[in-house]
DNA sequence: ACCTGCGGGACCGCCCGTTCGT
DNA sequence: ACGAACGGGCGGTCCCGCAGGT
């Protein structure tokens, strides 16, 4: 059973990572979180215990919707190759229809968080290390499989792929030009069938 | 003649520029400044109307430097090919010894400016259209003197050679480890060779 | 019913007005408004957006209070020719007990608010508006009662005894010397017996 | 002969009359100022050890302006009782034709000086004392010399004449309507006659 | 001798994130 | 869940002294 409160707090969740996501942690103030959510300061203060706390939760809800675009495309995509296919794919449809406004939340936050947001640090570098394991396994899995050449470094190809669909989007969004990510897709096409497909 | 105000003003440039690339321009306080410069802040609003006149002053400062960097590498390699693996080790070795701290001043201003901060958005697309203009003359020249194949798209390698340089910046400062950049640098070397290099 | 908010805000508005009125709108800070209150800044920006809504605020309350004086006076006092008198006597009282230190409120907000504080200058106006239509329409019910002679120019009349009053408790203020008022309301009595009781 | 030093000591005292008067003391900055005087900071403090005592300066020169007008009136009028019909007449014409935006001088800083300011509070009673002065003098010449009643209460009536036109040129200010003036104009012409003039 | 303009530092009005009584 | 109060920090402006150049 999900609780009044349970709901208030996800819909604070909610709107505080289209916030976030938009203008920043420092960008962001509670006052922003306040005219989003309709809620007063002590409503949302009932849920957090401090702006960190919520910007933590709203980080991780802005990487389960992420997660969730890339599981539902890799359901349907078994092939190893064509999966990496797929997560370039991903990111290039995330930019025309975005769940959350304001780019890669772990990008955002991996450049904004330093030294003085060690929380949200850690959380943007577990985000990024879950992306790219994941490409990893599907890598490896392909090399398994035979879908995927023998010969292929799976972790440097890794950084690769994650390194240029981040970089792309990064540049689309700030020139609002869906080009970078497109030309990007398709070399990353071309690459996997000319490097990497068995 | 360099006037005491000229060089005051210099050197509060110089040091907001290492501020507000570690902290961000939210996340950067005038009293950062007044104690990074030992100004107090009519001292420093003598030089600057406002922060958002000293981050632009400290943006155009830090992109100085990277172009000067570029540059240098430039004059001591001729050959296009070569240039554009030279451009990918300057992004290495800017990581290991960056003129500031913080990451590529760019990405940080493209992903933390939105509509709120217009003018230093402004500054970082005219800033990464500038970097992107110099790979594209590098390859298109690199075509002309036949260091560089004919058959390659100028825009969309251009487009791949920085989104992924960037992105790997991004992913080595985000782990604190060298390896994405290595292993990018090592990728753009066999780019260039198999698929660019006439 | 009453709630803690409304009480604090009307706190802070009766000791605003104090201050205001003797130190001025520019002459005032908020810190002067804190220390008067006893509140910290969060506490009075709780229930003011600004400094300008605290200074209309206690403006208005102000003026109540002297236009509390003058029905309290009006009260008692039927006879349209003794009003008129009543009310110089009430610039006289006010001198000598005043509800707020520094002067006829209106006056000071006529003469500090210039085109840059248009809200007040309007209230001010407002004010000085409603002062002299009460004086107006007690003179056209005179006329209309045969209690004041029918020949009597009314507009002028009310800006003769309007003029001269504030203008007198000025000149006792700056002086610091009751004689100024005390003859003004002689000048008035003498004037409403020779030129206006019917 | 006029030194450099001291045209330009005047030029600052004329140009921050105009300012002073507008805004006022507290309104007016020394910014203000130096706009307005096209000068520096240390260009104006080398001439005035501080605000307060450029804002004198320049409330003497307000005053001397003023009274020159009246002077000027008062040559070319040799009766007593029409001195004070010119009298009221150049508060009309002051409000017309202003030598300084703003209004009164003594009433601006007669309101805005409280105890913070005793030397400019000082100053404007010394110029209200002198305004004052100047009309019981001519009442009492005009007693001398059969021009006006004997039994005429000197200071009694400078009030009223002195309190009556201050107020009605602030009525006039604040609303930007003359015709309070105009009618004090004639109410003083009428007053005159009727119980001044012998 | 005179002026320029750099630098200081207090203070401004305002907003921040936070706590806590209701 | 609200909203009053907090207290400190924000970006920015103030007035002013003083070093240095002409």
């Amino acid at each position: 059973m999900v609780t009044k409160g349970e709901q208030t707090r996800d819909m604070i969740i909610r709107q505080a990572a289209v916030v976030f996501n938009s203008l920043g942690y420092f960008g962001t103030s509670m006052s922003d979180i306040m005219r989003e959510t309709g809620l007063e300061k002590g409503g949302i203060y009932n849920h957090f215990r401090n702006k960190e706390e919520l910007a933590v939760a709203a980080f991780e809800y802005a990487i389960s919707l992420f997660s969730n675009r890339l599981e539902q495309e890799f359901k349907i995509t078994r092939n190893a190759a064509d999966r990496l296919i797929a997560y370039a794919r991903v990111f290039y449809d995330y930019y025309l229809d975005p769940d959350l406004p304001g780019g890669c939340p772990i990008l955002n936050t991996a450049v904004e968080s330093d030294d003085a947001q060690p929380v949200l640090r850690e959380k943007a570098r577990a985000a990024m290390s879950e992306l790219h394991d994941t490409i990893c396994r599907i890598i490896r899995k392909g090399i398994e499989r035979n879908e995927i050449r023998r010969e292929v470094d799976v972790e440097s190809t890794t950084t690769i792929l994650v390194s240029m669909l981040e970089g792309a989007l990064m540049l689309s969004r700030l020139y609002g030009d869906m080009s970078h990510l497109e030309r990007t897709v398709q070399h990353v096409e071309a690459f996997v069938e000319e490097n990497l497909r068995q």
